[in-house]
DNA sequence: TATTGTTATACTCTATAACTATA
DNA sequence: TATAGTTATAGAGTATAACAATA
C-alpha cells in the first residue's frame, strides 16, 4: 500500500531529476517499494510482513538452524531477531530448542502449523518473481537477478 | 553500518536457500543494504540520512517545488514529509514559502547554506553509482540501471 | 575472556485519522 | 466539498549498550 502512482501524478509539473534518475540508491528504493506493493497485494491479507516469510522459509528448509546464523544471513540484528522469533513463537509457528552441545545458543524449527503456513503461501510469495507479474521479459528477469546478486555480493 | 559480512560467516554451516536465492524481494533487500553501507561510509560523517539527500537534491534542481509533489515523487507520505521538511528547516538548509496563488500549499527552496551543503556532498552521493565502486562493469551497470528503472516503472 | 542471546531504550520510517486553512 | 498540509499516535525496523548464561 505504498502507492503505485508515485510518478506521473495528475496536476504536477514535470521536474528535473538530473543524475538522480540514474542513481542506484534511488532506483533500488523505488524497486523495493514496487516489490512491497506486490507483496502486500498478494500476502497482505495473511498478516505476513515482508521479512517474516524469509525467516520462516529458511527455517523450513533448514530445521534446527541457529538463531544467530539466521540473523546474520538476513542481516537482522540479534536484538531484533529476538523479537521476530518471539512473535512467530507466540503465533505458534516455530519452536525454540536449547541444544545440549552449546547451551548458549537457540536452534529453531517450524511447528506443523508453521510448515502448513509456509506451504500455503509459498506460491504467492515466489510468484512475485515470475516474469508474468512485472514488466520484464524472462530474459531480462534472469539478467536482473544475476546483477542484483552480483551487486549485493550474494554468492549462495 | 549494516555489516558487509552478512554472508559467508566463519563458523556457520552452509544452508539451503531454495528459490529464495533468486527471489527479487530478497535480492532487492540485500542490494539496498549494500547501498546503505556505501552511503554511510561516504556520507555518514555529515549526519545525512539516505533519503534526505534526495529531498535536498530535487529542491536544489527545482526551487519552489511544492511539498506535496515532492512527497509523491519520493513516496514520502504527507505526515512524514512535514517532519522531514521541518528538520531541514531547523538545520537552516531550506525555506518554506506560502505562495499567493494557493495559500494552502507550501513551496520549498534551499537556502545558501543548503545549496552549499548539496554542492559539497554531490560528488560523494553520486560517486556510489560509479562502476569503480561496486563489482559491476560499466556495461553491467548500465543494464542494471535500465532494468531497475523498468522494474520500478520509472520513466523520468 | 569471548560468545549467544536477551532486555531496555531510542530513533527513523511508515501508516492512519482527525484537524486547519484554504480553495 | 475537496485539497494541502499539520498534528497526534502507533507500529515496525533498526541501532546501541548493558546484561546473564554458557563456553
Amino acid at each position: 500500500m505504498t502507492g503505485e502512482l508515485t510518478l506521473e501524478q495528475s496536476g504536477d509539473e514535470s521536474i528535473d531529476y538530473g543524475p538522480l534518475s540514474n542513481s542506484l540508491g534511488f532506483l533500488l528504493r523505488i524497486a523495493q517499494l514496487r516489490n512491497f506493493d506486490q507483496f502486500y497485494s498478494r500476502l497482505g491479507d495473511s498478516g505476513l510482513r515482508p521479512g517474516e516469510f524469509s525467516v520462516m522459509w529458511l527455517i523450513y528448509l533448514n530445521p534446527g538452524i541457529r538463531q544467530g546464523q539466521l540473523g546474520r544471513i538476513l542481516s537482522i540484528k540479534p536484538a531484533h531477531m529476538t523479537k521476530v522469533v518471539r512473535r512467530l513463537e507466540d503465533l505458534g509457528r516455530l519452536e525454540r530448542r536449547i541444544p545440549e552441545e552449546d547451551r548458549r545458543s537457540v536452534r529453531l524449527s517450524l511447528t506443523d502449523k508453521g510448515r502448513h503456513f509456509v506451504q500455503a503461501h509459498e506460491a504467492d510469495f515466489f510468484g512475485e518473481d515470475s516474469y508474468h507479474n512485472h514488466g520484464l521479459t524472462q530474459k531480462e528477469t534472469e539478467t536482473f537477478i544475476r546483477l542484483l546478486r552480483k551487486y549485493g555480493g550474494f554468492t549462495a
